[in-house]
DNA sequence: ATACATGCAAATGCTTTGCCTTCTC
DNA sequence: GAGAAGGCAAAGCATTTGCATGTAT
């Protein structure tokens, strides 16, 4: 079975976030939805999925399985690795989270707040997530200029650090959003 | 450390391609620019990477690594899939080939004639393969802001047919699809 | 000659699965 | 109480690596 359902970026911007809300109600309507979708889908919501979930929603960066498992295991000692790859495979194809390879042998995931794309560190495996409108702009043109309305795309940058920046060893992972230009 | 040495898309065009010659031409200055970015790093060509490095130069789609070793073995029984996966990583850190993970498992690799973006039709699932300069001097721009030189990227634009008819002609090269598999 | 390259097989490392127990609905 | 979910450990897979042997320079 193809199990493709690697985070397409939505091309345009959806209604929601009407204004910047807080940060835990940001949280809390993020795992409000994932509750919801689950409900939606007849997947019961359990104290693992539970914790997995809130664990994704909080999180700032892009954690792996063996980071997220790491992170339930503070609020969950009992929480198995596989329990971890389970769900978050189940989030990913239920869309919740987004699925990521950015090319260092392990899958990624995240949940999104809002659409941003990532430049990932190929010294460090660092990732920084960014957004510019310019971009959005110009994708859209080109798809509008061979005859297409943009639905959709996958956009990463890889680079090396300018300067010989922090050499951030071991932990990896990124920042908050910053917006670019 | 981190292994990753993914070829993408590299950032910069080189020199290359002056004019467009023939297919056996064109499949003869990849092997030779192989050999040659192979002496000058001071790798040894042996049969083996010549087989491969043909084999890819060859190549329409973007084979994996049991791929490329099945269609050695056509050549020469003897090569064995370990000397495939090193050659390939090999030529994939010397910028010779670019590598593709397509979620589906496997690494994917292929010797890029030239440059190109994909645009993938959400209904029929044709590939258009498009150049922008804008889209890479923005990029590139993205990166420096943030801190980096960029060194490679993904970008892949997902659309739907503006009219019903096709409209080819286009300011950006609009060519026919590439195998995406 | 002498490093470097290759074969083979064992070893990795991430991810999935079988099976039996536990818990949600 | 029925069936989904979790825990554990074994199994899978793609990919890497140790070592003895072959080979390009």
């Amino acid at each position: 079975m193809t199990r493709s359902c690697d985070a397409l970026h939505p091309a345009a911007h959806e209604g929601a976030a009407p204004d910047t809300p807080s940060r835990e109600a940001a949280t809390a309507a993020l795992v409000a939805r994932i509750e919801a979708r689950c409900a939606a889908r007849g997947v019961r919501m359990t104290g693992q999925r539970r914790v997995i979930a809130r664990l994704l929603a909080e999180a700032e960066d892009h954690p792996d399985v063996e980071q997220v498992w790491r992170r339930c295991a503070e609020i969950d000692r009992r929480i198995s690795i596989a329990t971890v790859y389970r769900t978050v495979r189940l989030l990913a194809e239920a869309g919740v989270i987004d699925r990521h390879n950015f090319h260092d042998g392990r899958t990624r995931y995240d949940m999104p707040r809002e659409r941003h794309d990532h430049l990932i560190d190929r010294k460090t495996g660092r990732v920084v997530d960014f957004t510019s409108e310019e971009m959005e702009r110009l994708q859209a043109a080109l798809a509008k200029k061979l005859g297409y309305r943009l639905v959709a795309y996958r956009l990463e940058l890889y680079g090396e650090p300018l300067s010989s920046k922090s050499e951030g060893r071991g932990a990896e992972t990124s920042r908050p959003s910053a917006p670019v230009e």
